[in-house]
DNA sequence: GATGAATGAGGTTTCATTCAT
DNA sequence: TATGAATGAAACCTCATTCAT
């Protein structure tokens, strides 16, 4: 992560797709930052090529369509950050806290934050994206799904056992750990925030109630 | 809300500017329509033009501009539905369980979904459109800090007494309501479901953490 | 056919559309210039705009492509001159020369001729892209099946009467006139010819064979 | 003529350019495929590339520019098959037949067309493009001035003495030559055609006219 | 109030071609 | 020989908006 902050989605997509050639990495770089300063929607594919210092049909060398831009930087993002690092993390963490469910869902958690902090403003793309485009909708449930599916056994633990019940465990962690990182990132994103510290009161009203995590610190 | 279903919208737009043209009428049903399938980017004014059977330029003469166009809808759908009529019922429901929190929250929360699902498509681009529109941001913001003043009270009854608690209790259930929201009509929007139940079952979490609540139906 | 040697595309294309704004008549005669001088594929839509002195979006008021800008300049004129208009001819003709299928075939090409002459920039584009455009092709079979119902109780005349008989009479009137009708205007357009010869010629050809046609002028 | 519908291309153009690498083979391959389907401007250098499994740059290395390829497989097509080639044939038909200048017509319009169907993709194109492309008109007229010359004495066998005659002589059985052509390969293509039989219409309506040609077969 | 006409600016994408390897 | 990478130029087309009627 030297060089350049998003440095990790290079990485990411070239575990995909294999060493990449120079001009293309500039072109994944500058569409993070124009896609996090303007919205997809917002960038032109000039502005890309404009800030990656390339020409622009560089760019139509190497994706097909600026839309593919988009899906082939998150789905190595989600791929092989979110979910598989997630998978390997969540097995790891089922191990060390066999029997402290509780504490294996803050580390869980945390982790998630982490590399949602390290993509934010492909996050905030995606998350604005996936509302109107059906395809980045499917793509993420597919690549979602597994992750979904491992921790499967973990939410038993919290007596979520039939689909119905996984699947609202499953919305309301994602509901309270989604909520969370828009506050911060989006509507309040200049305060100082500590991730501990605001999982630890959504644990709380997980584990006890509102009304309970009121008297957390 | 007969006629059409985003009817309502209509209305509310002529609280606040008074009777309006019928070609305009069509505009904001046809933009709400649009808007709502393909987002605010993915809409041109000449789509919204031919879905409603109107000129082109006819847009711009009730609305200086296609970025008004969603400002105008969205503002009074906040101010006089969302925020003040909510008001309103905020206070009867206050009056009218003056010990009973818990019942005045589900009454509260089962109101502002019913008008969500009224105005399903606007809160759709809204969600999508506040994530990258900082001057639709600010408006939100603006109106709905006295909605959030008004249950201020309120919200101390669950041990929430600080500023920085109470905003944490408005996120939580704003969270827990708008991941409802998403996942009943965006990601499973075919499935039936049942506001109340599941709204019982965000109270459940709320109060008593999330372990218990799987023990409701 | 005064003011601009295109005029009668643009009154064909009237008679067929209604009456037309004055910039979409300037984009016809451009069009028609820039595609008789660089053939299809050769001919830029900014080319056109520029020659017909308007903005190239102008242009796509008018016709959703530029493909569209050809079909529909080539389909008057191929429907109200070439055909119908042919048509009358004919009619007219049969009546004049009931007895003297000779003489009406010669009025009848001479008449195609003319008309090609007109259009002749048109024309040539039209052999040139009918080979490769089988939505042209498929136009034009519909255009001149017409046509051809209407000449075939007079080419029986002449002794063709089954179907493939007068495909074949067809074929060979049409492929002396079409060969006739490019080298006088492609391969040898400088020379001066006169039409009424040449078509005699090929009319000695058709009626007595080509050693008795050398004896003519 | 085994392995690929126009190796014989290929055969031509090594005739004129010495052995060939292999990549340039296939390239030329699917440059004629190209072609055929959609037309000079309608092909890309990438879509050559991409049908032949090269890469594009190679096309580069063997022909200084797409214009190019297509003058480089015309010219020996014409050159080596079309005109010499058939000069040997007429020489050998003039001697075969001294006294049946009917004969000898016969045989060398079949050998013609056999040609043409063996190379019926480049003709297509050369037919089309040669009505845009002033450079490709040139070199047709030159190659094919040699073969007119040698048919100059038969020609006087049928009357035309003149060369105006001569020239009509030689549009009148070209233009129903390529009329056939067309008609068989373009407009009626999926149709069982027998070329002897057809060209011997064609011969009856030239040395008989058209209404003794009907009496045909 | 309503709109057809018009457009400048800019969108994405394709093209034929060059070059370093 | 062969090609992946790269690109300037230009292609077609769309956009939000103005204006005369």
């Amino acid at each position: 992560m030297t060089g350049h902050p998003y440095e990790a989605v290079v990485i990411a997509v070239e575990k995909e797709e294999g060493r990449m050639a120079p001009k293309k990495r500039l072109a994944i770089l500058a569409a993070l930052e124009c896609f996090a300063e303007h919205g997809f929607d917002g960038t032109s594919t000039k502005m890309i090529a404009q800030r990656a210092g390339i020409g622009e049909a560089t760019i139509f060398r190497h994706f097909p369509s600026k839309r593919d831009v988009l899906m082939r930087l998150t789905r190595p993002v989600v791929r092989h950050v979110i979910a598989p690092e997630a998978g390997q993390q969540a097995s790891a963490l089922i191990a060390q806290y066999p029997d402290d469910p509780k504490r294996f869902l803050r580390e869980t958690i945390l982790a998630r934050l982490y590399w949602m902090r390290a993509y934010a403003p492909l996050i905030r793309i995606v998350m604005q994206e996936v509302l109107v485009n059906p395809e980045l909708r499917e793509m993420l449930a597919a690549e979602i799904a597994p992750f979904f599916a491992q921790l499967s056994e973990v939410v038993g633990k919290f007596g979520a056992e039939t689909p119905a019940q996984k699947e609202r465990f499953f919305r309301t962690v994602a509901s309270l750990i989604g909520g969370y990182f828009l506050h911060s990132s989006v509507i309040a994103g200049a305060r100082d925030w500590s991730d501990p510290t605001e999982v630890d009161y959504i644990l709380a009203v997980l584990f006890d109630g509102i009304a309970a995590a009121q008297t957390r610190p």
